[in-house]
RNA sequence: GCCUGGGUGGUGAAAUCGGCAAACACAGCAGACUUAAAAUCUGCCGGGCCAACGCCCUUGCGGGUUCGAGCCCCGCCCCAGGCACCA
């Protein structure tokens, strides 16, 4: 064999990828036109997350994720649906701006370098993609649509702005987020961290708890992600009862507007456990609490006052801190206890919380932990009011017991079992206007705003005669504009207020003069509709074409890394969940379908920069060529778990397409043997299911299998065995597959020709199988049967067989265990 | 504390509905082919006992259900992730 014949015989990835990529490009092979899309017969929507496009390149996590996606799209392909996959890149946010900000390179400078880097690296990966429907955050031509998203939540009046909380470092005069503060102090300065109230745009989501959570019964995802979802939206169901102020203890009513008779206030309390509330001895307001002047006495309110002060000083994480010791002061106010009659001193600790429930509670020691701490710390009495089985009324209690019970000094209630106290007691109260039934969410409303330069300006504008004005949306996009100083500094707000020629404008309704918004949105707003924008992502008139989105969305596979579970992929849903209620799409959940895959570490640990770990993907593309890294990424662990990526087990999958690559090109015309098409036929019916499942690992270890039969002791393999296999390859190693599908005579992309082969059930299975042979449940012989064989048979071809016999030892068959084609158990003695 | 996953050979892992534990691969060992190497092919590869046919044990720990348990039930331990002063 002369040396260029064996060279052009030889499996040399590095030249047909590069063949390939360069075909798919001049053919079109994977772009949709405009047109195309209106028309498809059958669209499958297969989407990926959009990365961020760091510096550092792709990451092999990224590639990991999006050949997983991949596959499935390419297997959804060649099943005849009509796949659009499509990329893009999620470029706004404080990650980019950060690092500008570290290299003194302008992101407006950085993305571009950034995202052209992405994109060659992605194409050399072998994606799908179709590069003429591509979406990238940062350009004008797509926020303009995310400040109309804005808008039209504004419209429909779920956009507001409030004061909340965020924490604040003095230092360097900016809102950090909580990731930033670290021990409670600024991870930049080490200033102690304080809590603000500053003025912000929130996204009414809570209004949507309800749906958000019901829907999830709805929809095809991951278990985990779903459960991360209903953690964080935190249902809980229980009662809102009401505390009378006890008149005769409020400090005076001095404070009231002149000639209005002060109506007497109550203090309304949110409680799962509505049947404890005879064993309320106190209440706690959240320091922040509305009624809280209300309540405190002259003698008091020095005392009040300074506690809010350092409350107010403490930044967000660490007031948050479960173990810390409970600290509060009392208000000297009194309310009246619904139930008892009874005054209860009302006081103000930090561990109530202004944003949940109502910011105020009913503490009731005896059974809940949190409330028997703070009672045990400041003396003040616990009642028990549930006892269990072998309790009484006057067991004490050595901490807050909150289990089931009887209900006992509690009234005309005592001897109730607790859980049907719940309700009988809120009927009970809600009887007399002191309460009723509620149901109370974790869920908060969404932060939107970001005093930040590097996204989208929040299309609003400030006139002194008109109030509010949003931007009219022919006047969209509000352009961010090029500022060199785009440093957040000591102003502590957004860098676009430094610059009045551009916040300084005319109102639309009043021709006068108007400040523009200078905080800029969240990213996550960014990513909330992206998926929307693909189809259409050459429409300059409309946000999304609605007969395309009509077509094309409900998005039918979504997959991407659980870090998402809850913002991001729960943002989207609350979007589209509004965008359909305002009648723009017609569907209310945007995926169908959702996995998340699992994470890859390198040699057992997590990949970081300070570890030295990270892997650099083009390297090993460069070695092995991207089939291989593709399918070597499945293979080594279930894609939904994860894996190692260790370099020694690389050479696995490049020997099994080395392989294939040498059956295909001497691959023989002649008649398959029985034995390798009944095990061709039950390898298309297994890769079939796995891919399904996304269960690529097994599906790799399946057509390894196959082969190794197909070349078992070095035979030459028939054409017709090993042509079925370049196309269940294809999705893992495309690349691979085209130039195979070509060599074996066919002029068009095999993913435009071929279609995923199809298993006949029948030949699926072998006519013999390995029959298993148990006394008392324990192997004792394996046969060789003919499939099919009835019990009486199975029975007595056990019998019969010597080393079988020498466990029956002469017993009898008690019982018999019979599984068709599989086993038989004799039970004997 | 609550909610998810998970714990199986030297390693990554597999095991559909409760039915042969360790498929497939990596690493290792031995062999065939070769002047040699690479490639390819073959065999071995959880532990113990045995000259051998074989036998016994083995899926984090302890119990249970079952003819039969990696899988189901009860009680623990450990690892990863999410939530957490949420009333």
């Amino acid at each position: 064999m002369s040396e260029s014949t064996q060279a052009a015989d030889s499996y040399k990835p590095g030249e047909i990828e590069e063949k390939w990529q360069q075909r798919w490009d001049e053919r079109g092979t994977n772009r949709w036109t405009d047109e195309e899309l209106r028309t498809a017969e059958k669209p499958f929507y297969n989407l990926m997350m959009f990365p961020y496009p760091s510096a550092e390149g792709l990451h092999v996590g990224n590639i990991y994720a999006f050949t997983g996606a991949d596959i499935f799209g390419r297997f959804k392909r060649l099943q005849g649906h009509d796949v659009f996959e499509p990329i893009g890149f999620d470029a706004f946010g404080i990650h980019s701006e950060n690092f500008a900000l570290k290299q003194g390179i302008h992101p407006m400078e950085l993305i571009p370098r950034n995202v052209a880097r992405f994109t060659k690296q992605l194409r050399r990966v072998g994606l799908m993609y179709d590069w003429s429907h591509t979406v990238d955050t940062t350009d004008p031509s797509y926020y303009r649509w995310t400040q109309w998203i804005f808008l039209q939540l504004y419209k429909a009046g779920l956009a507001e702005k409030k004061a909340a909380p965020v924490n604040w470092c003095p230092s360097c005069n900016t809102v950090l987020a909580n990731e930033q503060v670290i021990g409670g102090a600024c991870e930049r300065c080490g200033t102690p961290v304080e809590m603000r109230f500053l003025s912000q745009w929130f996204f009414k989501i809570t209004k949507y708890a309800h749906r958000l959570l019901e829907n999830l019964k709805t929809i095809d995802w991951s278990e985990t992600t779903k459960k991360a979802q209903e953690n964080w939206i935190g249902r809980s169901e229980g009662a809102e009862l009401e505390f009378p102020i006890a008149r005769n203890k409020v400090a005076d009513d001095r404070h009231a507007p002149a000639g209005i008779e002060p109506e007497r206030p109550t203090i309304r309390v949110f409680t799962t456990r509505p049947d404890t509330v005879f064993g309320a001895t106190y209440m706690v307001l959240a320091p922040e609490h509305p009624l809280v002047e209300r309540v405190t006495t002259d003698a008091q309110r020095g005392a009040v006052e300074e506690y809010r002060r350092r409350v107010a000083a403490t930044d967000l994480v660490t007031r948050r801190k479960t173990d810390k010791t409970k600290t509060g002061v009392w208000t000297g106010g009194h309310a009246v206890n619904p139930a008892t009659g009874q005054d209860v001193p009302v006081w103000i600790a930090d561990y109530v919380l202004m944003e949940y429930g109502t910011g105020a509670i009913m503490a009731v020691p005896g059974h809940d932990e949190r409330d028997f701490e703070f009672a045990t710390e400041f003396g003040l009495p616990i009642v028990r009011v549930v006892a269990p089985e072998g309790a009484d009324a006057d067991t004490p209690l050595e901490q807050a017991y909150v289990g089931p019970g009887r209900l006992v000094n509690s009234g005309r209630f005592d001897g109730m079992d607790a859980d049907d106290a719940v309700r009988a007691v809120t009927e009970w109260l809600a009887g007399m206007g002191l309460g009723k039934a509620r149901v109370n969410y974790r869920l908060h409303d969404w932060t939107i705003s970001r005093q930040r330069y590097w996204g989208p300006p929040i299309p609003m504008l400030y006139c002194d005669a008109c109030g509010t004005v949003p931007v009219p949306e022919d006047q969209l996009p509000v352009l961010l504009p090029e500022i060199a100083d785009y440093k957040p500094d000591a102003s502590g707000i957004s860098p676009l207020a430094r610059h009045e020629e551009w916040y300084i404008t005319t109102c639309p309704q009043c021709g006068g003069k108007a400040r523009r918004e200078t905080d800029v949105s969240d990213t996550f707003l960014d990513s909330a509709w992206y998926f929307l924008r693909y189809p259409s992502a050459n429409d300059a008139e409309r946000p999304f074409d609605p007969e395309v989105a009509r077509r094309w969305l409900p998005v039918d596979s979504y997959i991407g890394g659980n870090e998402h579970a809850v913002l991001h992929l729960l943002y989207s849903r609350f979007v589209t969940m509004a965008l359909r209620d305002m009648g723009h799409v017609d569907f209310e959940e945007p995926f169908t379908r959702f996995r998340a895959h699992g994470l890859i570490i390198k040699d057992g640990s997590k990949m970081s920069k300070s570890r030295g770990n990270v892997i650099v993907p083009d390297d090993y593309i460069a070695q092995w060529g991207a089939d291989t890294i593709r399918t070597y990424l499945m293979f080594l662990g279930p894609y939904q778990e994860g894996g190692d990526f260790r370099d020694s087990g690389i050479s696995g999958p490049f020997s099994f397409l080395s392989r294939l690559w040498d059956s295909a090109v001497n691959a023989e015309e002649r008649a398959i043997d029985p034995a390798v098409e009944q095990k061709l036929h039950a390898t298309i019916r297994k890769v079939t299911e796995d891919l399904e499942a996304l269960s690529y690992n097994t599906a790799v270890a399946a057509m390894m299998e196959y082969l190794n039969t197909v070349r078992a002791g070095g035979r030459v393999p028939e054409r017709a065995a090993v042509e079925p296999l370049v196309r269940l390859v294809a999705p893992f190693a495309p690349h691979l597959a085209e130039e195979l599908w070509e060599r074996l005579g066919h002029a068009e992309s095999l993913f435009d020709s071929a279609r995923w082969p199809e298993f006949d059930p029948a030949k699926a299975v072998a006519d013999t199988v390995e029959f298993v042979v148990q006394v008392n449940g324990k192997v004792r012989a394996r046969l060789p049967m003919r499939r099919g064989i009835t019990e009486a048979e199975a029975r007595d071809a056990a019998l019969a067989d010597p080393h079988v016999q020498g466990f029956i030892d002469g017993k009898p068959v008690r019982k018999l265990v019979f599984v068709p084609d599989r086993l038989v158990n004799l039970v004997v003695g």
